[in-house]
RNA sequence: GGCGAUAUCGUCUAAGGGUUAGGACGUAGCCCUCUCAAGGCUAAAAUCCGGGUUCGAAUCCCGGUAUCGCUGCCA
C-alpha cells in the first residue's frame, strides 16, 4: 500500500467540518481516526471550520461541533481556523493559477451549469433531481479559450484542466486510481464577487488545497465521498507548485438498510448520543470499530489502546452500518468495566441534570444527617451499574436509591403483591428488621427468609415482594445487597408504608 | 447516463493462495438465580454470480450484477 506509518516525523492532520448542520456521526468517526492517528504519531491535529458557502452555513452550528468533539474527548492543537477568514491566501492563489496559466476568467453565468434543484441532504427530493440522465454538465468551458459567454458580467474563477491525459491517484487504504482529465470538468476555484466585490469567496476545492498547502497537512483523512475530488486536488497542487499529500479515504457509514446514514435511519448526531447517556468512551470505541480493525479479536479497546493500535493500514475499504445495538452493548461493557472513580463523575452529573444530587454525597464532603457521603454514594453506583444502560437510568431506574420520592410501578405490583399473606408478611419483616442488632447483608438475609418461613411461605415471594417494597420495582439490584444500601429506617419506613399502601388498594 | 470505488454470517469484522472460513453484536436454548441484568456454555448463521490462472482461490485476473460515491459559483 503505503508507506504511511514510516513518515512519522512531524504528522499533521485536520479535521474540516462545514457547519451546515450538527456533528454527524460520519463526520465524528473521521474527525477520529485523525485524532488517533495525530496522537498515534504524536503528530498535530487542527481543526478548521470550511464555512465559505455563506448562503448555507448558519455560525451559530459550529459551537455544537465543538461541543460534540469536545465530548467525544477529540481534542485539537491548532485552530479553528475559519475559512471565511482567509478569503484573500484564496483570491492570490486563485489569481496565481490564472497567472501561471491554469485557471482562466470565466464569464458564464453562475446558474448556467448547475446541474438541478439542491435540496437539503435530509429532504426526500435531494436524492431524486439529480440522478441519472439530468443535464449534462459542462466539461470544457469555452471561456478558457478567451471567448467570454458574457463580456461585461463578474468573472469567476476555473481551473484549467489539461485536455487529455491522465491525473493518478494514490489513497493509503484505497491504492492507486486513475482518472482520465477528460472526466474532469473545469471546476469552479473563485466565487464571482457580489456588489463592489471583485471576487466571492472560495469553493471547496481550492480552500481545502490552499489550507492543507498553508497548514502543513501531511495526511488527508476524510471520507470516501472525496475520492472523486482527489484528482481535481492533485492538479491544484501541482499548479501550485506543491506536493500533494498522503490522502487516506475511509469509508462511508450507512444506516440500517444501507444506504447514507441520515435523519430517518434515527439519531445522527453526536449530540443526541450525548444527551441519551452514551459514555463517550464508549462511543468512541464503537466509532473506531467502524471502518476500522486492529487485525486481532479484541473488541473492548480502551482509548489508550486504540492509540496504539491505529494505523491507516487497518482500514477498511467497504461501507460499515450503524449498529445501534452494538453501540449499547459497548455502552453497558463500559457502565460495567470503568474504574468506579471514572464513572462517577458522570453519574453526578446525571443526577445534578435530574435534580437528585446532593453535594454530600461529592468527594471529601461531609456526611448528610442520614450518614451519606461519598462512600455511600460510590457503593450504590457500584451495586447499580450492572443494570443501567445509559446513563439516565441512574435517575429513572434507580431512583428510589437516591430520593424518598418514588412511585411503585403498578404492573410489578400486579406481580409480586398478589398473595393475599404479603401485607401481614411485609409488616413481620419490617418488625424484625427493626430489632436486628446489626445491619448488613447476611443478617438481613437471615431475617427475611425466618420470616419467610414462619409464615409459611417461599422465601423468593418475600424477597419479590419486598423488593417492589422499597424501590417500587420488579428489577432492582439483589434485594440484601440493596438493603445495606438503602439503610434500616428507609427500609423499615417503606415496608410499612408498602403495608398501607396494600390496605387502601 | 458518464466516471470512480466496493462486495465474507442479519450487522461490525478476522483470515492478504493451503484454516472444520475465526471473533463480536443480535437471535435461540441451557446453566447460574430472590427479580432483571451481567457472566458461563451451546446452536443456527457468510465468502454476490459466472468464467479463468493455479496442484490448490474468500484471497490473483476478466466479465456480469448489486451497492456506494462524484458528476454544483455545496462541502
Amino acid at each position: 500500500m503505503n508507506d504511511s506509518t514510516n513518515k512519522t516525523a512531524g504528522v499533521r492532520v485536520r479535521f474540516a467540518p462545514s457547519p451546515t448542520g450538527y456533528l454527524h456521526v460520519g463526520g465524528a468517526r473521521t474527525a477520529l481516526f485523525n485524532w488517533l492517528f495525530a496522537r498515534r504519531h504524536r503528530g498535530v491535529m487542527i481543526l478548521r471550520i470550511e464555512d465559505t458557502d455563506a448562503e448555507r452555513n448558519k455560525p451559530e452550528l459550529v459551537q455544537g461541533i465543538i461541543d460534540g468533539l469536545k465530548w467525544l474527548g477529540v481534542d485539537w492543537d491548532e485552530g479553528p481556523f475559519y475559512q471565511s477568514q482567509r478569503t484573500e491566501l484564496y483570491r492570490a492563489a486563485a489569481k496565481k493559477c490564472v497567472a501561471n496559466g491554469n485557471a482562466f476568467l470565466c464569464y458564464c453565468p453562475a446558474d448556467k451549469y448547475a446541474g438541478g434543484d439542491y435540496a437539503e441532504p435530509d429532504q426526500p427530493g435531494r436524492d431524486e433531481e439529480p440522478k441519472g440522465g439530468g443535464p449534462r454538465r459542462l466539461t470544457r468551458c469555452t471561456c478558457r479559450d478567451g471567448k467570454p459567454s458574457t463580456p461585461g458580467a463578474k468573472p469567476a474563477i476555473r481551473f484549467k484542466v489539461p485536455i487529455g491525459g491522465t491525473t493518478k491517484i494514490t489513497d493509503a487504504v484505497f491504492g492507486e486510481s486513475e482518472f482520465s482529465n477528460d472526466e474532469i470538468e473545469d471546476f469552479v476555484l473563485l466565487r464571482s464577487g457580489k456588489g463592489d466585490e471583485e471576487f466571492g469567496q472560495s469553493m471547496y476545492q481550492l480552500g481545502v488545497v490552499v489550507d492543507d498547502i498553508d497548514m502543513r497537512v501531511t495526511h488527508v483523512i476524510r471520507g470516501a465521498d472525496h475520492i472523486s475530488n482527489t484528482p481535481k486536488q492533485v492538479l491544484l497542487y501541482l499548479a501550485l507548485g506543491a506536493t500533494p499529500p498522503v490522502f487516506a479515504h475511509v469509508p462511508l457509514i450507512l444506516g440500517a438498510d444501507k444506504s447514507r446514514l441520515s435523519k430517518r435511519h434515527g439519531a445522527t448526531d453526536v449530540n443526541m448520543y450525548r444527551a441519551e447517556g452514551f459514555l463517550p468512551e464508549a462511543f468512541r470505541n464503537f466509532l473506531a470499530l467502524l471502518g476500522w480493525s486492529p487485525g486481532g479479536d479484541e473488541e473492548f479497546i480502551r482509548t489508550k489502546d486504540l492509540i496504539a493500535k491505529f494505523s491507516l493500514e487497518g482500514v477498511s475499504r467497504t461501507n460499515a452500518v450503524f449498529d445501534r445495538p452494538k453501540l449499547e452493548w459497548f455502552n453497558t461493557q463500559y457502565l460495567q468495566r470503568l474504574a468506579i472513580e471514572d464513572l462517577l463523575p458522570e453519574v453526578e452529573n446525571e443526577l445534578k441534570r435530574s435534580g437528585l444530587w446532593k453535594p454530600e454525597w461529592a468527594a471529601g464532603a461531609a456526611p448528610g444527617p442520614d450518614g451519606r457521603d461519598h462512600a455511600w454514594f460510590a457503593r450504590t453506583v457500584d451495586l447499580l451499574r450492572p443494570r443501567i444502560r445509559l446513563l439516565p437510568d441512574f435517575s429513572t431506574w434507580a431512583r428510589a436509591f437516591f430520593s424518598d420520592e418514588f412511585m411503585r410501578d403498578p404492573a410489578a405490583k400486579e406481580k409480586f403483591w398478589k398473595d393475599p399473606k404479603v401485607p401481614e408478611l411485609l409488616a413481620k419483616l419490617a418488625e424484625a428488621l427493626g430489632n436486628l442488632k446489626e445491619w448488613n447483608h447476611d443478617a438481613c438475609d437471615h431475617a427475611t427468609r425466618a420470616v419467610a418461613e414462619a409464615g409459611g411461605v417461599k422465601a423468593g415471594l418475600l424477597i419479590n415482594a419486598t423488593r417492589v417494597a422499597i424501590v417500587g420495582q420488579a428489577v432492582a439490584p439483589p434485594l440484601f445487597d440493596t438493603m445495606v444500601v438503602l439503610g434500616r429506617q428507609r427500609v423499615v419506613r417503606r415496608l410499612y408504608d408498602a403495608v398501607a399502601a396494600v390496605a387502601k388498594a
